[in-house]
RNA sequence: GCGGACGUGGCGGAAUUGGUAGACGCGCUAGAUUUAGGUUCUAGUAUCGCAAGGUGUGAGAGUUCAAGUCUCUCCGUCCGCACCA
């Protein structure tokens, strides 16, 4: 018999449908509300690519759900989108489309935008923000007039990779294998003078603010920890032999182990510092060599798995103590933008520096002993690293780290070589790119002012968006309409910057733009601290420490400017795992990507988003299988008919002194799923397992379908019909929203509520106790749920199982966990 | 190199506080219905074994009455490393 058309499930048309009621009826339009409690529910944003890929609508289920549960809750949910639309991608589209960044890049939105609203989330679409836009952009560069005034950015020299034929700089990822992705060439270092944030000024709120964050995973807190890098030392001065040049008579290093400074045998320098520059003038070896380091990528990465290599540059560095001269050598592992761009190296009781000194012939001289003969030092075979007893070391002999740490500290203090300092790893934020799509930064340079903000009003420095991109790189330097203007503090002919600010910097507020969307008058207004801090934000693990880190300094920068009242950005951090294909990385180079919209043609976007959630925990990385997809409509199909062979019936309070025991158990599992998925959406964020809960809960109303027949039967498979749309609601709306209607109600279930779990149908009589012997499953015993201890514990000893396995020895021990199980040791 | 994670059936994964390993789904096998095929439904499905039972969570050790879970060593895979976003 062929089944009704109108029963069957027809996804697009009921999510059509869906969409449409959403949209009369405003559905997602979020209003602030004192009186009411509010939820603001952030995924990252996207960059304008061109087409969603699977990261993108696996981030965004995950974000919807937990805002619709939230809804459900009764809360004030805000769930805004918009558009990451600077960056290199549109240059690079440009260069081979002949199409501006700026027509790519809005073309990618307006396309992007129709694929997400396919999607059916619920976003409120009037607070849409693109960062290419220069409603934007403008408060960005206000708000960096704002900081150079308080003096939190300033301009040094860094480098940059710089390719020698199409005289552009390089970002690190056009770098393949040391050269120019379209020239070949291999790169160059090259020192250009850049804008950068104080964020190390930060630093220690930034670390402390750590310990507090709960919500965030322990995984991306102690990255950060660990990125920020604090550590105490000592900062203290070699001198150097011979040397007039003040600048450079004083050579300054940093160690976390001052107690081993009498086993300083060498101090290294990088090789672009003054001293091996210098020294390199009249040794054309030298100067070979170091020309040599300069074609290196610029990223730490590269530079951390190199060989290490080294020269001695001839100069003597004068030790602070003992006044010995020891080499000043030139090496590639010292990296010029770290700290002072030089170290003292221990070959003793470091391993690189071991290393290092092994091969060119260094003394490794020994100054720490083991205190426990435990550890061994065997400097032929390797540095001894550990902490120990000074030797070796003059007056110092015989003190342990603490001590020693601190004799040789405060020697150096009074010499007045040397004091104590903590120390970070973390650098100061470079903001300057070379670059043409992004965000003018917002000075001018003039030969007689030097470094001059554009006045407020001149706000803002506009993007010129028309123009052509070629090899050479950002177009903006040639551009003499945009970069020819008078000095506003002398009126003299001046050059505008046309350098352009790191992406970072857009995507570090836009989380606080979304509340003052439509504020033409200040970056943020008081609206910000109604939906602020952001209760939950989800994105990718690979942002866990660079966008971050960035937007929690943000964050504290627009406190000290009273725009935010809240120390931190984001409540709850949920970092979302990878999407694979046949467990690999989809990417275009292996060609194993997967296009969402194909499938959202074919199974309609609810499948695609359950099995998105479905198929692994939100933080674990999810294998995409074409079959699971057809799984997960499978399922999706088979409440469909559920739902439409069942005659509606109204949903009354049940007694459940009136109530079967097969009436009972569907009622048990009912309440124990809605408990379950109420824990799973809230606390555990597991969505896979909630969806697999409802899942079981269906398998239960089939089985109990069959044989129903009662009034009362009806009743309760209503209640877990009803349950299991409710509970699904977060994840598959579209399906909920018909399904609803199916099930008798008048009333979208986009406007209902939580349902409540009865606590009288979690009631149970009995408990399954588990029985081992020796740690291994022999038997299980269904006891009442009262029962005494000394009584279970009597009947599990009287278990047929038990005795056959504990009958060849001695009863030792009985572990009873009350509820669970009973555990018989023999032997 | 440094920092962080992960490793469980044929596959994706579950096991929440150290307490029944394999929930749920995919696939597969058998059967039923329909049939042109698909769909749908039922039963089975870690592994060895006729069974009793043994074995089993990357490898090896340890702690414990009890270890997928805790500790150590090793192997493998993945992510980040400051100009990809």
């Amino acid at each position: 018999m062929q089944e009704d058309s109108q029963d069957q499930y027809n996804p697009q048309a009921v999510e059509a449908q869906a969409q449409q009621y959403w949209a009369e009826h405003d559905s997602f339009r979020a209003t602030e509300d004192p009186d009411r409690e509010k939820f603001y529910c952030l995924s990252m944003l996207p960059y304008p690519s061109g087409h969603l890929h699977m990261g993108h609508v696996r981030n965004y289920s995950i974000g919807d759900a937990i805002s619709r549960y939230h809804r459900m809750l009764g809360k004030n949910v805000l769930q805004p989108m918009g558009w990451d639309a600077f960056g290199l991608p549109a240059e690079n589209a440009a260069m081979q489309n002949k199409v501006p960044p700026a027509k790519w890049t809005y073309g990618n939105i307006d396309y992007m935008r129709e694929q997400l609203q396919r999607l059916g989330y619920a976003y409120d679409w009037t607070r849409e923000l693109a960062t290419c836009h220069q409603d934007y952009y403008r408060w960005e560069q206000w708000f960096f007039l704002r900081l150079f005034e308080k003096g939190l950015v300033y301009k040094k020299e860094a480098e940059v990779n710089w390719d020698p034929v199409d005289q552009t700089v390089l970002a690190n990822e056009q770098v393949v294998d040391g050269k120019g992705w379209r020239s070949g060439a291999p790169v160059e270092r090259r020192s250009i003078p850049q804008w950068f944030f104080k964020i190390t000024a930060y630093a220690q709120e930034l670390l402390d603010e750590l310990l507090e964050m709960d919500g965030w995973p322990e995984k991306v807190r102690t990255m950060q920890t660990n990125w920020i890098g604090r550590s105490e030392g000592v900062n203290l001065d070699f001198t150097v032999a011979d040397e007039d040049d003040p600048e450079l008579r004083t050579l300054s290093v940093y160690t976390t182990r001052p107690d081993t400074l009498l086993g300083v045998t060498y101090v290294a320098v990088a090789a672009q510092h003054p001293l091996a520059e210098k020294a390199a003038i009249d040794n054309p070896e030298l100067a070979a060599f170091i020309e040599e380091q300069n074609k290196m990528k610029v990223a730490e990465a590269d530079m951390a798995t190199m060989e290490k290599l080294g020269m001695d540059t001839g100069l003597k560095a004068i030790h602070p103590i003992t006044q010995e001269q020891v080499p000043i050598y030139t090496a590639n592992f010292v990296l010029m933008s770290y700290g002072s761009g030089a170290v003292m190296a221990v070959p003793g009781h470091d391993q690189r520096d071991w290393e290092f000194a092994s091969k060119y012939g260094i003394d490794i001289k020994q100054v720490i002993e083991p205190i426990s003969p435990d550890h061994e030092c065997d400097l032929e075979k390797a540095a001894f690293v550990e902490k120990g007893r000074l030797v070796n070391s003059g007056q110092f002999d015989g003190l342990q780290y603490e001590e020693a740490f601190n004799a040789i500290a405060d020697f150096l203090g009074e010499q007045g070589k040397g004091e104590r300092r903590v120390n970070y790893r973390l650098r100061d934020w470079g903001v300057s790119r070379q670059r043409y799509w992004g965000a003018p930064i917002p000075m001018i340079n003039c030969d007689h002012c030097g470094s001059v903000p554009v006045p407020e009003s001149d706000l803002p420095v506009l993007l010129p968006e028309d123009v052509a991109i070629d090899e050479s790189g950002s177009p903006l330097p040639r551009m003499k309409e945009f970069t020819d203007v008078k000095c506003p503090i002398c009126g003299s002919d001046a050059k505008r910057e046309t350098d352009t600010f790191d992406t970072f910097m857009e995507s570090s507020w836009y989380y606080a733009r979304y509340t003052s969307r439509d504020q033409d008058k200040a970056m943020l207004d008081e609206r910000a601290n109604y939906w602020l801090p952001v209760d939950q934000y989800i994105g990718g693990i690979e942002h866990a420490i660079l966008h971050l880190l960035y937007a929690r300094f943000y964050h504290k920068l627009m406190r000290d400017e009273g725009l935010v009242d809240s120390d931190e950005p984001f409540t709850n951090l949920l970092t979302q795992g990878m999407v694979l294909k046949d467990g690999a990385k989809m990417s275009k180079s292996k060609g194993n990507t997967i296009d969402p919209m194909s499938f959202i043609d074919t199974y309609g976007a609810d499948t695609v988003r359950m099995f998105t959630l479905f198929a692994s925990a939100p933080d674990q990385s999810l294998d995409w299988t074409d079959s699971g997809v057809e799984g997960s409509f499978r399922f999706l199909k088979r409440l469909w008919k559920t739902i439409n062979s069942h005659q509606p019936v109204p949903c009354s309070d049940f007694d459940s002194s009136t109530l079967n025991d097969e009436q009972k158990k569907l009622r048990l599992k009912t309440h124990q799923t809605l408990q379950k998925v109420a824990d799973d959406y809230e606390r555990r964020k597991m969505f896979n397992t909630a969806i697999a809960a409802v899942m079981e809960l269906l398998n239960a109303v089939t089985k109990f379908a069959e044989s129903a027949a009662s009034e009362t039967d009806q009743q309760v498979i209503q209640e877990a019909l009803e349950y299991s749309v409710l509970m699904l609601a977060p994840v598959v709306p579209h399906f909920c929203h018909a399904a609803w209607q199916h099930l008798g109600h008048d009333e979208a279930v986009i406007n209902a509520s939580w349902p409540a779990v009865d606590k009288s149908a979690l009631q149970e009589d009995t408990a399954l106790i588990v029985l081992q012997v020796n740690g291994k499953l022999r038997s299980k015993l269904e006891v009442p749920k009262d029962i005494q201890q000394s009584e279970l514990e009597a009947m599990a000893l009287a278990d047929d199982a038990v005795q056959r396995f504990a009958a060849e020895g001695t009863v030792r021990k009985v572990i009873v966990v009350p509820g669970r199980l009973v555990n018989i040791v023999v032997n």
